[in-house]
DNA sequence: CTTTGATGTGAAAGCGTTTTCACCCTTGCG
DNA sequence: CGCAAGGGTGAAAACGCTTTCACATCAAAG
C-alpha cells in the first residue's frame, strides 16, 4: 500500500475549479473570489494537500532552497556561522543545503556544480582558499553567491566579514603594550587568504608601529585542531616567544593547555590571545581573551545579503564588514 | 545577459540523436553503443551540459536529497553526528537539507511537512522529545525516517543509539565505587525521553544495585548550556552532594567550572562525569571523564541504515546499538 | 533463407506545478 | 444605455527530465 499523493489537479476536480485557480489560492493570489477560495481551501484540507515542491521549482525557476558550504560543522567558528545562516534563512522560507568541504579545493568545486544542478537560489560559501577553478566556477554560476566569515584576495564576490587586518593589528598591539617584543604568529594554513593577506597584515603592521622588527621563525603554520595547538609548546619556547596572537580557538585552547602542561604559567609567564571568540574561550582556564566576531551575525547577515541579491533588490555595498572587538579575559594580563 | 541554460534537449539536437538517448548515456545505462555514447559525450562536454536535478527529480520520483533535523548546529553532540551523517551521505551521493530545529515541537512539525513538501527520499531526526503530533507525521511520511542519538519512547522508527540506560548505570557505579554516596543527576528537560525513560533509569539502577536510596533532591532538570551548568554549584553544595553524573558536555563544563570558581576541587571533593565525549571533555581542565561514544559513527550509521531504507533493502535490525565506554580523565578519582 | 532474440534507438507520455492568454462578467461612469 | 476597465477564471503551454513501448536492426540458429 504505497501512500498516495493527492496532486493540485485532485484539488481542483473536486472544487470544481481549474487548476489555475487552485494554483492561485494555494500562492495568495489575490485575484480570487472569496467564496472560491473558501471552497477550494476547504477542499485542500480534506484531502490533506500538499504541494509537491520539486514540480513547483521546475515550473516557477525557485526552490527556494540555498546551499551552503562550509569547511566543517564541527568547527565552533562556522557552526555559529551556519546557525546564523539557517535561522534568517528559516525566516525567508527557505532551506539550507549543508556540505562540509574540509576547504579541500577538489571537493569544494564538485559541491558546488551539485548544488548548481540542484537548482539552488543562492549559495553562501565558507572557506578562505578561493582557487582560480573555484572563481572560475562562480563566475559560471547564475545563483548569487556570498562569502560569509571568509575573504577571497581578489574581492569579486559579495562577502560578510570583520576587518581582520585592523584586528589583529589591535590584538597584537596589546600583547605590545604588555611588554611582549617576541610575539608568536600562530595561524592555519598560509595557502589561506584569510591567514597571508589579512591576519599576517596586521601581525606586521603591529609590530612595525611599535617598531619591533618583523622575524619569521616565529610564525607558526599548523593545522586548526587541538592537538596542534597542544603539541607547539616545545617550538614556542624555543623560540623565545612569551605571548602568541592564534587564530582559530580550538587551537589557541591547545596551545594554552600545551604550555600549561609544560610548567609555562598563562598569563604570567606566556599570554595568548585568540581570534573567533566562541563558547571555547570561556570554558578553559584560564579563559581566554579574544578578537571578538559577531559570529552568529555574520552568518545572519550573510544570508540577508543573499536573499536581496536572490530578489535582485539593489545592494547598497556588496562588501560588509561588521564591528570586532577585543575581550579581555585571563589568558593575558 | 540572463545565463543560458542548455537542456537535454539541445544535446539531443546536436548530436542527432533523442532525448531518451541521451538520457541514457548521462545515467549510465549500458543499452547504448559506445560509438552513439561516445558522440553524446562530446557533445556534453562541449556544450557544457549540466542536467537539472529538480526536474530529474520531477520524472523520477527520486531527488537524491535527505531532510536532517538538529537540535542546534552549535552543539558539539549534535554536530558531530552531523558530520558523519553528512560525510556518508555524500558518499552515497546525498544532499542534505539540515535544519535546527531547537527541540521545538512545533518548529520540528512545520519543518518536517517542508521536507516533505520538498521531496526529500528519507530524513535523519535528531531530537528526544517526540510528541504525539510529530509522531503522527512520521506515519505520514512516505520517505523513511531514522533517529540517530536520539530516543523514541515509543520505538517505533529505526534508530542508531548506545544502550544509554547500562551506559549510565555504568558511569554512576564508577561514581560510586569511589565511595560517593550523594550523587547528582544532572540533565536537560525531563521531557526528554533521554532523560527522563533512559538516563534516570541507569542513574536509579546504579543506585539501586548498590543499596543507595534515590533521592530526587539530588536530580537537577536544567538547560543544556555552559550558563547553566555554572550557577549550578550553590545547589550542588547546599543538596551536599560530592559528585555529580551530567548529561551534556558543555553543561558538564559548567558545573565543573563552577565548582572549581566556588573553591570546590574537582575531583578531590568534587567528582564529575560527564556523557558524551566531545572534544570540550579534553579542553577544559581538569579534563573530564566521560561516557564515551561513537559520535561520528553515530552519525554515519543511521545514514547508512537511511540508504538502504530509501533503497527499500531488508534491514536485519531496525535499531542498531552502537558500543559505548567510559574513559576516564581528570574530573573523577 | 526465415526465424528468433538481443540490442539499440526514438516518440511520446508523463511528473505536478506555474504562468500566460484569452475570455467572460460585473461595475461604474459619461 | 453604451462602453471601458477591471476582476475572476479556465485552457493549455511550458518547465527539463525519465521511462515505457514499439520499432528497427543485426547476428546467430534452424
Amino acid at each position: 500500500m504505497e501512500k498516495q499523493t493527492v496532486t493540485i489537479y485532485d484539488v481542483a476536480r473536486e472544487a470544481a475549479v481549474s487548476m489555475a485557480t487552485v494554483s492561485r489560492v494555494v500562492n495568495g493570489n489575490p485575484n480570487v473570489k472569496p467564496a472560491t477560495r473558501k471552497k477550494v481551501l476547504e477542499v485542500i484540507d480534506r484531502l490533506d494537500y500538499r504541494p509537491n515542491a520539486v514540480a513547483r521549482g521546475l515550473a516557477s525557476k525557485k526552490t527556494t532552497t540555498v546551499g551552503v558550504i562550509i569547511p566543517d560543522v564541527t568547527n565552533a567558528y562556522f557552526s555559529s556561522l551556519a546557525r546564523g545562516i539557517d535561522d534568517i534563512a528559516m525566516m525567508y522560507k527557505y532551506n539550507i543545503i549543508l556540505t562540509n568541504s574540509d576547504e579541500n579545493g577538489g571537493k569544494e568545486v564538485q559541491v558546488l556544480n551539485t548544488l548548481m544542478a540542484k537548482q539552488v537560489d543562492g549559495i553562501i560559501f565558507m572557506g578562505n582558499q578561493v582557487t582560480d577553478e573555484l572563481r572560475e566556477e562562480f563566475r559560471r554560476s547564475k545563483a548569487p553567491i556570498v562569502l560569509a566569515g571568509s575573504v577571497d584576495a581578489e574581492k569579486t564576490q559579495p562577502s560578510v566579514n570583520i576587518d581582520y587586518v585592523a584586528a589583529v593589528a589591535e590584538a597584537v598591539k596589546n600583547l605590545i603594550d604588555h611588554g611582549n617584543e617576541k610575539i608568536a604568529f600562530v595561524s592555519g594554513s598560509m595557502d589561506q587568504a584569510i591567514n597571508h593577506d589579512y591576519r599576517l597584515k596586521g601581525y606586521k603592521k603591529a609590530l612595525k608601529d611599535a617598531g619591533i622588527a618583523y622575524d619569521d621563525k616565529l610564525v607558526f603554520e599548523t593545522d586548526y585542531t587541538y592537538k596542534a595547538g597542544q603539541s607547539l609548546e616545545p617550538a614556542l619556547s624555543a623560540a623565545g616567544a612569551t605571548a602568541a596572537f592564534v587564530g582559530d580557538d580550538e587551537l589557541a585552547a591547545g596551545v594554552m593547555n600545551g604550555l600549561t602542561d609544560a610548567g609555562v604559567a598563562v598569563p604570567d609567564e606566556f599570554e595568548v590571545i585568540t581570534s573567533n571568540d566562541t563558547k571555547l574561550t570561556e570554558l578553559v582556564r584560564p579563559k581566554m581573551s579574544s578578537i571578538t566576531q559577531p559570529l552568529y551575525d555574520i552568518g545572519a547577515v550573510a544570508m540577508r545579503l543573499l536573499t536581496k541579491l536572490m530578489n535582485n533588490e539593489t545592494v547598497d555595498e556588496n562588501t560588509v564588514i561588521l564591528p570586532y572587538g577585543l575581550m579581555k579575559r585571563s589568558s593575558t594580563k
